[in-house]
DNA sequence: GCCGTTTTCGGCCCGACTGTTTTCAGTCG
């Protein structure tokens, strides 16, 4: 992974330069030429140095001659040398008052030349002071104060998509009991675009009395703070810190708000630059020409206003899918209705809350046709692994589930711990027994990276292996992956047809994007499972679709999309193949 | 500095909100 991080040492001196530049009183559009390449290259999950390998850098969206030439410095001296220069002019601790909500670059500049500011502890003296009330006003001095205090140092502030998204729905349901006049509202910005990490909440509503449901949001009891109020739009900063957005407007406007609030920015930003071209202009209000608007009633309508096909949210994000819409060529991505069951899922006969009959019940309701219990083995203790005589007794109650519920099919699994030797924790003749074996690596996480890779690897290797889950292990805003070459993992699963989870829970979402993404570029095949451990738990697999869709994953290379019939065919035929090779 | 179904030069998204600006600059999403 030591190459991977020269992408995220790019990502922040481009941001950093921009920072610096813009501070500096450089064009605001060169310095944001540099923001939008930091962008573009966080966004890529091939190191930056195998895309240079291949002369490749310039395809990176917002990377130029310049730029590309930049990287290479970067790449080769571990420095740009603008950078150091620039650096030299602006200290770069003033940069880091950018963080402060209300301080842009014109404030940053005044702040440290007039008032010596060169970083956030100064800019705390500085208030202290009373310097920032003198230059600034009584009002924003006041206003950086209190952005201050929301200010998390180091720490992105981010929040697992799963708990911003609940956070967002309870936000939701208590402002419909609060403004009835709403027709619609619902949660947009990364959430809708399914992002693993998400920042604020962003809430789109419509109704014709929009200032009514601002003043009813702003009311809320979660709302600790109004940052912001007008007629259609408030930012608030809920109770626990983290901010909240809403944009209301009248019904007629809904699919240009609801478009426009989704974003994400770039990708907003070029179809506005297509109405330029066509000699009008793209806002939340529709197309403008001259003084004639036009509203759409859909987003379909608005694509197809500019001649594309409609983009899924979560695809959203100018990296090349405007360009395949424009030309019809835009590719069918795994929806949630393609999934004919759950691969992932566990019961109370290990960690899970439900029984198997619950969960199947559960399942089968959803529209599943199966529903494979993956209950944890022995070695993990802590979560009352089964043995292979409690797997027997587990499968005898699958048995009596199967009876009664068909043609809905429980399948009997394990979720099958990989030792920190490498070995798989239950031996062969046990797993020939189970219809799936989904292997996963959960302890020594903090090994190096090759011995780490060794036992994935050996895993995936396996002959009765068929699904290696949550490939890399992290926790989302909690620890961090294990160092596993992932590179290795994607080519031995795709040459032994070993399935790579995408795993739903929220907390997990492992696979992510940018993994998925390389894993189906290698010419892997991949499940998409909630990792239930409750009835209500097996929703979760909606998250998986939505990394599945932000990493542009094609129905046909996922196990279960396949009905059950086809899948246990195709499960047979790997394992013999493996068996043999 | 980037970029092109009007462009290889001359543009660069758009609108909302705040403060102390009496007509707008700065910041944000």
């Amino acid at each position: 992974m030591t190459e991977r991080s020269s992408n995220a040492e790019a990502v922040r001196a481009f941001r950093l330069l921009a920072d610096l530049l813009d501070i500096g009183g450089e064009s605001a559009y060169r310095a944001g030429a540099y923001r939008r390449a930091a962008e573009g290259i966080g966004r890529i999950s091939e190191p930056l140095e195998a895309v240079r390998r291949r002369g490749g850098l310039q395809e990176i969206p917002g990377v130029g001659p310049s730029i590309a030439r930049k990287i290479g410095e970067l790449l080769d001296m571990g420095t740009i040398q603008q950078l150091e220069e620039v650096g030299r002019e602006v200290p770069p601790g003033v940069a880091g008052l950018l963080a402060v909500p209300d301080i842009g670059p014109k404030r940053a500049r005044l702040l440290w030349e007039e008032a010596g500011v060169d970083g956030l502890d100064a800019l705390r003296v500085a208030l202290e002071a009373g310097r920032v009330d003198e230059l600034l006003g009584p009002g924003e001095a006041r206003r950086i104060n209190q952005g201050l205090g929301t200010l998390h140092e180091g720490e992105e502030n981010r929040l697992p998509l799963g708990v911003a998204r609940r956070m967002a729905l309870d936000l939701i349901d208590h402002l419909r009991e609060a403004a009835p006049l709403i027709s619609r509202v619902e949660p947009a910005g990364s959430i809708r675009r399914f992002r693993e990490a998400v920042g604020d909440l962003d809430i789109a509503a419509a109704s014709e009395e929009p200032r009514e449901v601002v003043e009813a949001f702003a009311s809320l009891e979660e709302v600790s703070r109004v940052e912001l109020k007008g007629p259609n739009r408030c930012r608030t900063i809920l109770g626990n810190g983290f901010p909240a957005d809403l944009w209301v407007l009248p019904e007629r406007y809904w699919a240009s708000l609801f478009f426009h609030v989704t974003g994400d920015k770039y990708h907003d930003i070029r179809l506005r630059d297509m109405a330029i071209t066509r000699g009008g202009r793209l806002n939340e209000y529709g197309y403008t020409e001259g003084d004639r608007l036009k509203t759409f009633a859909t987003e379909v309508e608005i694509y197809e206003f500019f001649g594309m096909q409609c983009i899924p949210a979560p695809m959203r994000s100018d990296v090349g899918e405007i360009d395949l819409a424009l030309r019809g060529g835009l590719p069918r991505v795994l929806g949630l209705d393609d999934l004919k069951g759950d691969l992932h899922a566990h019961t109370d006969w290990s960690d899970g809350t439900a029984s198997v009959r619950q969960m199947a019940l559960a399942a089968k309701e959803r529209g599943h046709e199966y529903l494979a219990i993956t209950d944890h083995s022995r070695g993990l203790g802590v979560a009352n692994g089964l043995d292979a005589e409690r797997l027997r007794e587990q499968g005898q109650e699958i048995d009596r589930v199967n009876a009664e519920l068909a043609p809905f099919r429980v399948l009997q699994g394990v979720e099958l711990e990989v030792r920190a030797d490498g070995s798989l924790d239950l031996p062969d003749e046990v797993l020939d027994e189970l219809d799936l074996v989904v292997a996963s690596v959960h302890t020594g996480l903090r090994q190096d990276g090759e011995r780490l890779t060794a036992r994935a690897l050996s895993a995936i290797r396996h002959s009765l292996v068929d699904v290696l889950a949550h490939p890399t292990g992290p926790i989302v805003g909690g620890r961090s992956g294990g160092d596993f070459d992932v590179d290795a993992l994607y080519a031995e699963a795709a040459k032994t047809e070993t399935v790579l989870e995408i795993d739903g829970d929220p907390s997990r979402m492992d696979l992510r994007d940018e993994h998925a993404r390389a894993a189906i570029a290698a010419g892997c095949s991949l499940s998409v499972d909630s990792d239930a451990h409750s009835v209500g738990a097996l929703g979760n697999i909606l998250y998986g679709v939505g990394v599945a869709q932000r990493a542009w994953v094609p129905p046909e290379r996922v196990l279960n999309i396949l009905p059950l019939e086809g899948l246990l065919a195709r499960l047979e035929e790997t394992r013999s193949r493996k068996g043999s090779g």
